[in-house]
DNA sequence: TTTACTTAGGGGGAAAATCCCCTTTTTTAA
DNA sequence: TTAAAAAAGGGGATTTTCCCCCTAAGTAAA
């Protein structure tokens, strides 16, 4: 019997789910957690139940999918993630695969899709859909996302999505306005913007910020 | 029997939804539909399979459900429609009750809650959650949004959701620079703003627009 | 026909934001 | 340990945004 966990903060679609792997042959729930952090939990007591496959949700309270991915690529190998979220923005998409993620399966998904998945993800290690095979080629030939954020602009982005101005931020991180343009400068430069209206539109589009 | 019927473009979960539906005693599900349209043209082919109870998805592509709902209340009404989303937006709730949705499901809910929300819907005629209530008194006191934007407005709004300054925007919409002065003052005034990152988050939050 | 509302346009000034070029201090890596 | 980044701060100029107050034409309603 494949052992199946499920981690998702919408209580009613992980036990909906639950209960279409249980139809599958060979396949069994071992646990439902809400969220990361519950499942690393469950985890760390569970001996013999550890589970082969978790179908992992990304947007959760507490301890995110990406995050939780990340935890479990470095702290439990064995166990492959298989993402599945509603969320089919790309960005989205790259970050739960680079944390290691054997396979992300879209909205768009049919039961018998899901079992092929997961038996796919427990037998040759990993289940992409042509969507997401086009998303990550993309991303790669394009280099996109070659542009890496320190934590300080990033956190200065945050800031810059609210209506202080920046001498407010600058405040705020308790520096001169100053050392803010010149986060801003730089921040601009990296990603290619005219003003603080893209810099919004970029945050909430890569989830640094969220309305 | 107690017919439902299923739209949402999450194939997935609507069959895993419909799935926990059957196990329900006294119910049957008897359409899923990926979208409002297809859902409509079902029900003008349907003679005695008309369901009772929908429980319809929000953000759906082709025909949302906001809109669908508005249509099955003016052209089905006997059919109760219960909203089933992801979105636990304010503005996406109250959307959906006053197109006519007799309640909304949050993510939180357990399958003994949509068991008891269908039953209520059915012999009561509605299903409000603590949460939902809690929304619809609070947007209903605060008088939050008996600001009406015009349609003029709201076209410049989109535009500001952009890194165009006001002069371009201005030259987009044919009119001089001093009269989408003019549009800014007053939809700052309007929704209480003090600048333009402000109205993007704003216009983003209440679906004005779409990053 | 007068009143009131909507739409369009404007002046002028203050405050932010943006841009370019430059210095000092602290960290990091070779 | 020394060179090279990175982080923090700055001067000064230009553009954009924001704010308050004002006019005129069209329109709808009373």
């Amino acid at each position: 019997m494949y052992k199946v966990a499920l981690v998702d903060d919408h209580i009613l679609l992980s036990e909906a789910i639950g209960g279409l792997v249980r139809e599958f042959i060979n396949f069994e729930v071992v646990n439902i957690s809400v969220n990361g952090k519950e499942f690393i939990r469950y985890l760390e007591t569970a001996n013999s139940d550890k589970p082969d496959v978790v179908l992992m949700d990304v947007k959760m309270p507490v301890m995110g999918g990406v995050e939780t991915t990340k935890y479990l690529s470095k702290h439990y190998p064995d166990i492959k993630v298989l993402a599945l979220s509603v969320e089919e923005d790309e960005s989205v998409v790259m970050q739960m695969i680079r944390s290691g993620a054997k396979g992300y399966l879209l909205k768009d998904t049919r039961k018998s899709i899901l079992e092929q998945a997961l038996l796919e993800v427990i037998n040759y290690g990993f289940y992409y859909t042509n969507t997401v095979e086009r998303i990550v080629k993309q991303t790669e030939n394009l280099h996109e996302d070659e542009v890496v954020l320190k934590d300080r602009e990033i956190e200065f982005i945050k800031h810059a999505c609210t209506e202080m101005t920046y001498k407010q931020i600058a405040e705020k991180m308790f520096l001169s306005p100053k050392t803010i343009e010149g986060y801003r400068e730089s921040v601009f430069q990296k990603l290619g913007l005219k003003n603080r209206t893209g810099l919004v539109i970029y945050a909430i589009k890569n989830n640094i910020f969220t309305p």
